[in-house]
DNA sequence: ACTGGCACTCAGCCAGTGAGAGTGCCAGCA
DNA sequence: TGCTGGCACTCTCACTGGCTGAGTGCCAGT
């Protein structure tokens, strides 16, 4: 069906387009990439790859684009990884280096991301699966009403509202003085482990507030690290400007929704593999003009965190999934090596 | 020099473009605007308003739109402070009540003003100088690192890596019981006349380790509250999607840099009241076409945290002004009664 | 001091035109 | 059978010129 030639085309049709941001027709594409045919050749098989569906006029007499369809052959067949530039590596290093905390990490994590893509970059607090708990605080706010907080050996600290209902001041302290006992110095994994155990053993008086406080404790040590996401390079969606209403307004819209965001990284990224989600493809409708680059790092494969970009579908994809495992790979190796 | 019909001229022609985003003409406004002069009257005082500096022409033919000194004389002298709507009450009210803790509770702020001011809303973390310290932590994450905790009693937690030196683990649990000791159940600025106190005390052993904890600790109770912003409502730029390489790029390229936002703030909003910033009137150069109306809010004079929205010259200011100033007591109110 | 009238300017819109890019198809050639 | 050159056709885009309407400034009159 679609022989060698034209996957060579498909290819050529991508790369131009996207370089260009213009469609491309039979003529630049024969002496742009050296295709050793004429162009009347090249037009049909431009018709076959748009019989199928992979290629598209916007309209009658202009050159083609890529569909959806096309982008992803381009991304699974054809794409060879290119490997990033000097320049590049070197910006990834400089920006990076020297994160004084987890927060200082992310910040410029998608700092990073959002300039060597030139896309928007959006990245998800690490969950630091191979950090240990370093401590644990329950501090009551005031009648009814504590504060639980996670200090992890990496240096961030999760937080969470707790209703502890009547329980007394001496309650809060006994069950801190557990937890810490109990809990420091595990990993995630292990700390719900013991944290179920220990359940079993606390005495009754304990036992109402140990069971407001153990769920969200239990949830903080493994979804919530992934609650917040932070995101950078907004300004990029200025070259835009021409589509405004119909793509930039949507992803505005969605860079406000936390929640979205989360759902979209998740959805997209695979273990420690990039993947890719070109437009139709995505399930959150105000983004299926859209492509989400992303991939999970730090952490073991079931708690990773996730990070990526999200751009036009007529994206650079060899050059954004290379940025985006770089970083994903860099950031893992910090927070392996603490 | 500016007579009342001059004054009233320069209302009508603000109040016109802000609602039409049109250059408005001497007909226009005097069929809108009652003025009871003909339009050659109107056309001769309009004159004088050029000449002074207040309105211009965007071309020959056109009519006449306010110029930034025209809004300040607008803001300064004309705006009728406009109530909120019972509507806009209703939706503070429905949207910030049920915050569960303070970065939920910034959350919807920053919603909420984006929500009634249809602008970019920016939101500083509170300082929240009548909450007092609920507990201390120093948790030691590595030789020679330390991470310092806070806990306030309206829950809100901060944190700042240490560097501690040589520094032994006892001796770090030893000044983390001192701290908490000392310094629990203060304000901030009890709580720092008490720490220089208490380092007074000190024996000799853990002075080191006290000179690189309390500084942090010190400037935690402060100022730090004041480094976190939040942003929101960045769609509604989508408005002014024509003008997007003047006025929108440089807006969401300050938009990233928290420091611009937090200097900008500073700059702008004074003690309790609403201030307002228009065009060139700002320091931060690429945001001369835009309007800042902030307004302090929440603890004493000193230790303000401040709120407030960006949006184009040619904004209603008496509504968002009105805004703001509501949005600012109510939080304040909120933050009062814990 | 205000007004009506008048000449003037200029942006925005419309229709028409021409150039250019690109296509599909076809007949011919290896 | 597969490739190629040629050709007629389509359609966008950029440019043009003319027209319209909004708005102005000025001036003479009340």
């Amino acid at each position: 069906m679609l022989d060698d030639r034209k996957l060579t085309i498909l290819r050529a049709i991508v790369t131009d387009y996207v370089s260009m941001q213009e469609p491309v027709g039979s003529r630049a594409l024969v002496e742009r990439y050296a295709l050793d045919v004429s162009p009347a050749t090249v037009r049909n098989d431009m018709a076959v790859l748009e019989e199928e569906g992979y290629i598209t006029q916007p309209h009658t007499s202009a050159g083609r684009i890529p569909t959806d369809k096309g982008y992803r052959l381009f991304v699974d067949r054809l794409g060879a990884v290119k490997p990033l530039s000097v320049a590049e590596r070197r910006a990834i290093q400089s920006f990076m280096d020297g994160a004084i905390d987890v927060d200082d990490l992310v910040a410029r994590t998608v700092r990073t991301l959002a300039r060597i893509t030139h896309q928007v970059a959006i990245v998800q607090y690490p969950v630091l699966s191979n950090a240990t708990l370093r401590h644990v605080e329950l501090v009551q706010l005031s009648p009814g009403r504590a504060l639980l907080i996670l200090v992890s050996s990496s240096g961030q600290v999760d937080q969470h509202p707790v209703d502890i209902g009547t329980a007394e001041e001496s309650q809060v302290a006994d069950l801190r003085g557990r937890l810490n006992a109990a809990l420091v110095g595990l990993g995630p994994i292990a700390a719900c482990e013991r944290l179920d155990l220990l359940l079993t053993e606390l005495p009754a008086t304990l036992k109402p507030l140990a069971d407001a406080v153990c769920p969200i404790l239990k949830q903080l040590q493994t979804e919530s690290h992934s609650t917040r996401v932070v995101v950078g390079g907004v300004p990029n969606l200025t070259r835009f400007a021409d589509q405004y209403e119909t793509a930039v307004r949507p992803v505005l819209e969605a860079l406000e929704e936390q929640v979205v965001l989360l759902k979209l990284l998740g959805e997209v990224a695979g273990a420690g593999e990039v993947r890719v989600r070109i437009g139709q493809e995505n399930s959150y409708e105000p983004l299926r003009t859209t492509s989400v680059v992303a991939s999970g790092y730090g952490g073991l494969p079931g708690l990773q965190a996730n990070l990526g970009v999200v751009g036009p579908t007529r994206m650079d994809y060899p050059s954004n999934m290379a940025a985006v495992r770089a970083v994903a790979r860099y950031i893992s190796r910090y927070l392996a090596e603490g």
